[in-house]
DNA sequence: GAAATTAGTTTCCAAAAGGAAACTAATGGT
DNA sequence: ACCATTAGTTTCCTTTTGGAAACTAATTTC
């Protein structure tokens, strides 16, 4: 008779890796944290702003990830009636409840680099 | 003259820009958070093991999954000397300091499910 | 002697991700 | 007339990722 697995197989955990997949499909990216950590520190912030702000991303991927992250109710992208046209995102209340999960993954990256310059002079 | 980044300009979100990039490459790919959370559960799990745990998983990638794993030591690895050989894969104490992000992302993204679910008034 | 089990590795291929540069379209400035 | 700016889109290309299947190699079981 054929193994099956145990551990992963009951509801809790079933749930659980579809919540993960979920969370980090949206997340999914070089560039969604870069997004949402600038947006939510700077409130509004216009399209060049971003282009700017973020190191490194080009206008096509600036404007991909910005229409994910508004899919998903993230952001929030306001068009202004003005010549040339403005527009402004800005995170939304929604996607501020992402910050605990940011800060997280923030904090485990600096202690990472700080076990490792302990434990041996590699710099990374 | 040219426009510079204000917000992200800075030592502090330059630091926390890296450091979310070194967790998130840590932890990239399809397969990471899957194979950390079983063997968070498991203890000690052998490569057959986890193969059945993990489902839709390949030899190949769970195979390099894990040496990626084990290269940050978050998983360690120990050979028996039987035969056929046993290898048995485990979670390291470092390894257990991730289950916060685990579980923050583990959360988001069923809360996520549920404000689908009631969607009647997506309040942004 | 054939098949199964252990723990992988290797090869080949398809799909996805991402970047550079060109392009749109409206308008304002020199 | 020509360039710059706004906010993108489109095209073409390369790199990365991931999967299926075959293979290794030693040993045990049928």
């Amino acid at each position: 008779m054929k193994k099956k697995a145990v551990l992963n197989n009951n509801a809790v955990c079933q749930t659980r890796m579809t919540a993960i997949k979920d969370t980090m499909g949206i997340l999914s990216g070089k560039w969604k944290f870069h997004i949402l950590g600038t947006l939510i520190r700077g409130e509004k912030l216009r399209f060049m702003d971003l282009l700017r702000e973020i190191d490194g991303i080009g206008t096509k991927m600036l404007s991909k990830e910005l229409q994910d992250l508004e899919m998903n109710h993230l952001v929030k992208r306001t068009v202004f009636n003005t010549k040339p046209v403005t527009v402004e995102y800005e995170i939304t209340e929604y996607g501020k409840t992402l910050s605990p999960i940011i800060e997280e993954i923030a904090n485990w990256g600096i202690d990472y680099r700080n076990k490792l310059h302990k434990k041996s002079e590699v710099t990374v």
